[in-house]
RNA sequence: GGCCUCAUGGCGGAAUUGGUAGACGCAAAGGACUUAAAAUCCUUUGGGAUUUAUUCCCGUCCCGGUUCGAGUCCGGGUGAGGCCA
């Protein structure tokens, strides 16, 4: 018998003879079928994890699969390079941050490069490229001048004393991660894009999403979140107050509801509450006291419902003489409707709280369709027709509703409208590893765009990072320029792009990756785009999808309206995280379990094991596949990953069953060994008519082919994994005694050498060298389902007695049922368990199942 | 609190979409080969009963329903997870 086979000597081989032979570059071909496969790119963090290993061998086994079945597949990659982490590492380790970055993405290609990942390397990109952020920094001004970017206030994450911003998952319990000081809200003026003048299309294209997960597409539904409903203006009626007689806007998604109002409440950053409070300095510190509150909307729903009453009134619009109290709530968002609500106890749960709080006035204006009883504790809010409601009287909520709105912009009170969660996308980061913005502003004020012919605006290498605050601002020259125009003074915007920017468009650059005078080409773009099949973490469900989304529509091209026409998003890998006393993250290959106890390797310090969590370099709870990689091969690191569990659960990593894997690869090795001397190249099957347990197997291979075939298709993987188990355990069980089963076993082993070329490329290439194939087995088809073997010529049907399984009978393929019961009389407990009975029913599906009902 | 998802052996998980529950793998136990180990191969493995059989009972989180038939569909519960800038 044959050596091992040994994945260390072969697996290079094979990396270089794709690598020299170009085998998985892509170009336009036009009369071939294309298939643009994609996996989300990765932040060059350092070095690889078990995370992305599950990602792009998932990724591969489509791109080779689709190889094989003919498509013209391009398969890009490249490097989400911008971004905070690289800033922390610089000062860390006292580099730069464009080093740092380089030296990664150097690292980590080589690394996926050991997985034997078919990648187009020549179509490789960093968003960190000046060629790269030179074309984003056009697109900034394309839509700057289509009135998609504007500039606005906003609040954001104040760290005192690093005199820095903050991201959300920055601040710690209110306070900064590095600094510990307590987190402000300050306001800065701001770039936003304006993605809420697509809501309505993002919203509406998500129905023709068919190939995108339900749940990907709920959360982005949610997020939009779009309501109906009308705004009224309600005019407060307080004579001694200076704000008497004006206007408050509220927004209600319930019109209908209108005569069970009791009360208004305000947002605490509702801009009358501005006024109120330069007014009113008692309110002012309650106002605070609410404004410093949480306002996710998560913790509005379940803290306890709080307001202040400004002991102002306003005048119901249809109820003579009613006036309604006007606090400020704590449950009421700025950013939602107008910031200010009329509240009906009886039928919002939210407002019924508040009423029993402050003892206001409940009153029922539904009367429950299904005659349920009304309490003062639990808001009716089910359906049902209107009540004490003048007008409404008896309609139905729906028509209420309508009703209302109507009678509202009849008497100019108010209109009907449409409301959208949807904020906009803000985009400037107080950072310097980031895309500069190319805008200047004028000593007049005046704000200038930097002229195209000045692109790429780019980033100054000779920063300090020790100094608070953003290097860019701090920089000595880097922010002084003058007006291309009028040669007047001007300092240069020093934010940087949010790096979700820099992902909203790559999948389109990956088209025509090297144009210099162009984002991407359209011709290209026509040929490649939509991506065929996007794959990722489920983690970027909501802002990264929808502004790829957002961009892909902005951008307006004649045919590409949405990137990305199938989604799969796959679980995420999950380890354990550690931290020693000092709260310092732990390495898993860095501790040590004693005595019960685990201690740091390196340190001899005590840890705390904490919670399972997805892999992820913050939390340093990652597993380096190099050593994996390095001990079984790249190739039983792919298998393990794509085996045992379906691709789009999470797993909790762990390596018993790595064995597994490798034993698997040396099987297939030896069985291919073992045969391969029956072999045969270029024959026809076709004619042989296989009987007895050759015919079984080619029975058996075909049907297993035929499920390898379908589950890849639909991602599960670890389906087709135990299918190409089965082929090998047939394999290796079967004895060669004559001309037609070395007919019979040479189209298995190919079958099965063809088969495992997406999940094992290495293997399967060797596989397929040593048994004389030429060329690359990446160039072979996919092995054609020979349907004649997935029907049999018997089909075993199941006899139950009263929906019970009593045995069954095999019989040729559509046997009636009469030949059924003909069958069953040899068959004892069924005949006893029949005798003396009366037969009620019988229900015969043919080929599958016989059901007997008798009497008990 | 709202919206959404999920629940199958010791473990990861299959189940042609309403038709033989537990495929395949891992782990475990026993055996063969070997001076020995590794490797490899064979057998057993949801629980229980017995007359050891083409046997019976129970069994896919719990309670109920639809159906000849439910892991799969419907209603109610319990538990776990995700999202809510």
């Amino acid at each position: 018998m044959s050596e091992k086979y040994n994945p260390k000597v072969v697996e290079k081989k094979w990396q270089s003879f794709w690598s020299e032979h170009k085998l998985f570059e892509s170009h336009i071909i036009r009369d071939k079928k294309k298939y643009y496969i994609l996996e989300m790119f990765p932040y060059p963090s350092g070095r690889i994890h078990m995370g992305h290993v599950r990602n792009y061998a998932l990724g591969d086994v489509i791109a080779r699969f689709k190889r094989a079945q003919g498509y013209n597949v391009m398969h890009p990659m490249g490097w989400d390079a911008f971004g905070l982490p690289a800033e922390n590492a610089a000062i860390e380790n006292k580099t730069s941050p464009k080093t740092w970055t380089y030296e990664n993405i150097s690292t980590m290609k080589a690394q996926l490069k050991q997985m034997g990942l078919s990648l187009d390397w020549s179509r490789e990109l960093a968003t960190c490229d000046e060629i790269y952020y030179q074309q984003q920094q056009k697109l900034f001004l394309k839509f700057y001048n289509e009135n998609l970017i504007y500039k606005k206030e906003s609040l954001v994450n104040w760290d005192p004393i690093e005199n820095t911003v903050l991201a959300n998952e920055q601040v710690i319990d209110g306070k900064g991660w590095r600094s510990g000081a307590e987190v402000e809200q300050k306001k800065l003026s701001q770039w936003f894009f304006k993605i809420t003048d697509y809501a309505e299309s993002l919203l509406k294209s998500l129905e023709n999403m068919e190939n995108w997960p339900d749940k990907v597409k709920t959360m982005q539904k949610n997020w939009i979140g779009k309501s109906l409903g009308c705004e009224i203006d309600f005019e407060i009626t307080s004579e001694e107050s200076p704000l008497n007689k004006e206007k408050i806007k509220i927004f209600t998604t319930r019109p209908d509801t209108i005569f069970g109002a009791t009360f208004c409440a305000l947002s605490p950053f509702h801009p009358l509450v501005d006024k109120l409070i330069n007014h009113d300095q008692a309110i002012k510190n309650q106002v605070d006291d609410l404004r410093s509150q949480k306002i996710s909307e998560e913790s509005i729903a379940k803290n306890e419902k709080v307001g202040i009453d400004t002991k102002l009134f306003i005048k119901h619009p249809f109820i003579e003489n009613k006036l309604l109290p006007v606090y400020i709530a704590n449950f009421i968002l700025m950013d939602y409707g107008s910031g200010a609500i009329y509240g009906c106890p009886a039928h919002d749960q939210r407002d019924l709280d508040f009423a029993n709080k402050y003892n206001l006035e409940v009153i029922q204006v539904i009367n429950p369709s299904d005659n349920s009883s009304f309490d003062n504790i639990t808001a009716f809010v089910g359906i049902g027709k209107l009540m004490n409601s003048d007008f409404l009287n008896g309609l139905s909520i729906e028509d209420a509703k309508k009703e209302v709105i109507k009678k509202i912009e009849e008497l100019k009170l108010g209109k009907k409208t449409v409301n959208y969660r949807l904020r906009d996308w803000g985009i400037s980061r107080q950072r310097y590893w980031g895309c500069p913005i190319p805008i200047m502003y004028r000593e007049d004020g005046e704000i200038i765009k930097v002229p195209e012919n000045q692109l790429p605006l780019t980033l100054p290498n000779d920063i300090d990072l020790s100094k608070p605050g953003n290097p860019l601002d701090n920089h000595p020259t880097w922010k002084y320029t003058t007006c291309p125009e009028t040669g007047m003074k001007a300092i240069r915007e020093t934010d940087t792009l949010d790096t979700f920017v820099d992902s909203a468009w790559y999948f389109l650059r990956f088209c025509s990756p090297s144009k210099l005078n162009e984002a991407f080409n359209e011709d290209e773009i026509d040929y490649w785009m939509p991506v065929d099949q996007y794959v990722g973490g489920v983690e970027h469900a909501i802002l990264h999808l929808l502004y790829a989304r957002f961009f892909t529509k902005a951008l307006n091209m004649k045919k590409v309206h949405e990137p990305f026409e199938s989604l799969f998003t796959q679980g995420m890998v999950c380890h354990n995280t550690y931290r020693n006393e000092d709260n310092e993250w732990v390495f898993p290959d860095d501790v040590e379990k004693k005595d019960g106890r685990h201690i740091q390797i390196s340190t001899g310090k005590k840890v705390v094991e904490g919670q399972v969590e997805s892999m992820s370099k913050s939390k340093k709870n990652v597993i380096d596949p190099e050593i994996i990689i390095k001990t079984y091969g790249a190739d039983s690191a792919r298998w393990f990953m794509l085996s045992d569990s379906p691709p789009e659960k999470d797993i909790n990593w762990s390596e018993s069953g790595i064995n597994g894997a490798w034993k698997i690869c040396q099987k297939i090795w030896t069985i291919i060994e073992l045969n391969k001397k029956y072999l045969k190249l270029n024959m026809n099957n076709d004619q042989i008519k296989y009987k007895d347990n050759t015919l079984e197997l080619m029975r058996l291979v075909h049907k297993n082919l035929n499920t390898i075939t379908q589950s890849i298709e639909k991602f599960q993987m670890n389906v087709s994994i135990a299918k190409v188990f089965e082929i090998v355990n047939a394999i290796s069980k079967f004895n060669v005694s004559s001309k037609d089963d070395e007919q019979a076993i040479s189209e298995c082993l190919l079958i099965l050498i063809r088969v495992i070329e997406p999940m094992v490329p290495h293997l399967a290439e060797e596989c397929w060298s040593s048994i004389g194939g030429q060329n690359s087995l990446t160039k072979e088809p996919w092995p054609k389902i020979n349907h004649k073997y997935l029907e049999d010529d018997e089909a075993t049907v199941v006899i139950q007695i009263n929906g019970k399984r009593r045995g069954e009978v095999v019989v040729s393929k559509g046997a009636s049922e009469k030949d059924i019961y003909d069958e069953i009389q040899n068959i004892k407990n069924i005949k006893d368990a029949l005798s003396g009975k009366n037969i009620l029913k019988s229900i015969y599906v043919p080929n599958k199942i016989l059901n007997i009902v008798i009497e008990t």
